[in-house]
DNA sequence: GATGCACATGTAGAGAGTCTACCTATAGCG
DNA sequence: CGCTATAGGTAGACTCTCTACATGTGCATC
């Protein structure tokens, strides 16, 4: 997800606050299974969002179980808009120059 | 384009062998400007696909220029079409998390 | 004839982001 | 008592890409 998990994590967040675990099992349920990220590479990844303003994240106990949830701030649904536009971007300049060239003598 | 370079660069060469310059152009080219990738970027990325046996090099020298020519290997050919089907799998998969969630209500 | 741009290739080092592997702790079930 | 699901985290390695720099030729312009 090189570069593209922030916006995913944002994109989750749309929904309303969520803590960690919740994330990477919406991210799973979202993908419809296929993103099964560690948890070493998500919760760096809110702490990282929420250290550049992105989340803001509080403590909670939960069935005796400590949780930091995470909401979307102002910055972090600007952020979800830019990267949208962005991978809106990325992905048509990718098709453009993955996809197979025509045969020769083929017009396009 | 983090992680997706060597596919467009070996989706450049599927046309027929090219040197460093020349790929370069050919992606701003075939993504109508908008790729427009540092020297830097590039050769490095060349010889790793190189040492990766991805593609071949040979030397040549045209109008007093040195150039470096690539060719797509098999194993190029190989891993450009597995590029080409990571890059579908990815790009849907974040479409389906990056998309807005429908607002409440409003059925899907 | 000097200057600058397009052509052509490369290296060094920094920085970012993701991964693997590890650690801690609770709740609840068998 | 041990296992699994829930919940959070760190450390270190690794890969890739970027910036900045270095080198040199051919050709057009001043």
């Amino acid at each position: 997800m090189r570069g593209h998990l922030d916006g995913l994590i944002l994109s989750v967040l749309e929904d309303g606050p969520r803590h960690g675990y919740a994330i990477i099992e919406a991210l799973q349920a979202r993908s419809g299974g296929a993103l099964d990220l560690p948890t070493g590479t998500v919760y760096p990844a809110l702490r990282r969002l929420e250290r550049a303003g992105r989340l803001s994240g509080s403590w909670s106990t939960v069935g005796g179980r400590e949780r930091r949830t995470y909401t979307l701030t102002r910055a972090g649904r600007h952020a979800l808009a830019a990267q949208r536009a962005d991978w809106s971007e990325f992905s048509s300049v990718v098709e453009a120059v993955l996809r197979p060239p025509r045969p020769a003598g083929e017009p396009s």
